[in-house]
DNA sequence: GTCTATACCGTGATAGAC
DNA sequence: GTCTATCACGGTATAGAC
C-alpha cells in the first residue's frame, strides 16, 4: 500500500511536469521555456525537474515520448485495414491519407489540450534540423517508412524519389495543418481558423489525394 | 567624406550582424540563440548588438524585413504576368503554383547561404502563433492576398474557404520545402537530400497543381 | 558615432538538510 | 521524495570612455 501510494504520488507530479512543460513548449518552443517557466506553472520547485528528469532536454524528450505510441498505433491500425488496389489507386491514396493524416487531426481537435500541445510541438520539431536525429528519426521512422512502403506498392512504376516526395508532401500538409498558427485566421479576416480541422478535412483530403496522384502518376 | 565612411563602416558591421545572426537564428531558432553567440561568432563585443539594432528582437525583425522585398518582387512579377484563363485551369493553377514557390525554391537553392537560412527561418516562424502577428501577417499578408485572389479568379464557383485552404496547402508544402530538415536524407538512406530542390521541383509542381484542381474542383 | 567594461538578473544543475 | 541554498554561467542592457 505504501509503495502504491508513493508510486502515485510521484506519477502524478510527473504527470503534472509532462502537461505543464507540453502546454509551453507548444507556445514558445524548447528553448523558449525555462525549467522555472515549468516549476513556477505548476507551483512546484525547480529541482524536481531534474529529480525527476535529471534534465530539462530529458524532460523534452519525455514529453515527445508519451503520445507516439498511441498516435503510432492509431495510424498503423488503420493502415494495416487497407487494401491495396492497383486497379483503383485514387481509392488506395485515399486510403493511405486517410490513416496516415486524420489520426493526427481527430487527436488534435478532440484528444483534448495535452493532444492538441503535442501535436503542435511535432510541428515545430519537424522543421528544425537539430531535433532531425535525436528524435523525429529516432522515433517516427519505423511507422513513416510504412507509409512510404504502402505508397512504393501503390505505384509499381513510379520512381523511388517520387514516392518519398509523396510522403514528405503528406507529412507537410498534415503538420502544418496542426499547427495551429492563427495564419488562416488573419488572411480569412476571420472567416477561418486554424483550429477547426473539422472544416480542413475534405479539402484537406482532396488536396492530398488529388496531388498524390498527379505527383506518381508519372514514373 | 567623414561622413561616407563612418557610414560605410557602421553599415558593414550591421550587415556582418545581421548575416551572422541570420545563420544563427536558422540553425536554433530566435530563443535558442543568444546575442553573445552572435557577437562571439562575428568577433564583436556583443554591445554591439544593441547599439546597432537596440534589441535581439529587433535584430531579428531587421533580418526578417532584409529580404522581403526582393522576394515579394519577384513573387509579384512572376504573378503579374499570368493570364487567367478559366477554360485552362490547369495551366493557369500551374502559374500561379510556379509564381509562389519557384522565386522561394530558387531563392533557398542559388541564392547563396544568406538565402537559404532565410528561407530556414521563415519556415520556422510560420509554423509558431507567436510570431503571426508581429511578423508573418506584418510582413507577409499582403502579397499572399494577391495570391489568394488570384486562385479566387480562377475558381469563381468555389467556395471561399477552399480557396483559402488552397492557399495554405501550397504554402506549406513550400515552406516545408526550404526548411532543410534532413528529414528526407535519413527517410531515402540518403538517396535524396532535403536541399537539392532542383530534384524536388517537378515532383512539387505535379503535386501542388494537382492537389489544387482537385480541392478547388468541387465548390 | 562607436566600442569597452560592467551591472544585474535569469539559467540549468546540484548538494545536502529534512 | 521534496525543499532550500547555492553554484557557475550565460542572458540582455546600459553607462561612460574614447
Amino acid at each position: 500500500m505504501n509503495v502504491k501510494n508513493s508510486y502515485k504520488k510521484s506519477d502524478s507530479v510527473r504527470t503534472l511536469l509532462l502537461d505543464t512543460a507540453e502546454t509551453l513548449f507548444a507556445e514558445r518552443g524548447f528553448f523558449g521555456v525555462s525549467i522555472r517557466d515549468i516549476t513556477e506553472e505548476a507551483d512546484l520547485r525547480n529541482a524536481s525537474i531534474n529529480y525527476h528528469f535529471k534534465s530539462k532536454e530529458n524532460l523534452f524528450l519525455a514529453v515527445i515520448d508519451r503520445r507516439i505510441a498511441p498516435l503510432s498505433e492509431a495510424r498503423l491500425s488503420k493502415l494495416s485495414k487497407l487494401e491495396i488496389d492497383l486497379l483503383q489507386p485514387d481509392r488506395t491514396v485515399r486510403g493511405i491519407v486517410e490513416a496516415f493524416a486524420l489520426p493526427m487531426l481527430d487527436f488534435a481537435e478532440n484528444g483534448g489540450t495535452g493532444w492538441k500541445n503535442y501535436c503542435i510541438i511535432v510541428a515545430h520539431l519537424a522543421v528544425q534540423k537539430i531535433w532531425n536525429d535525436n528524435i523525429v528519426s529516432a522515433k517516427y521512422d519505423d511507422h513513416s517508412r510504412q507509409f512510404i512502403e504502402t505508397l512504393r506498392q501503390t505505384f509499381p512504376s513510379t520512381s523511388d524519389h517520387r514516392i518519398h516526395y509523396c510522403f514528405q508532401f503528406l507529412l507537410s500538409a498534415t503538420l502544418y495543418a496542426v499547427c495551429d498558427n492563427k495564419r488562416i485566421d488573419t488572411l480569412s479576416n476571420g472567416a477561418l481558423r486554424s483550429d477547426d480541422l473539422t472544416r480542413l478535412r475534405d479539402p484537406f483530403i482532396d488536396f492530398t489525394v488529388g496531388g498524390i496522384l498527379s505527383a506518381a502518376g508519372q514514373p
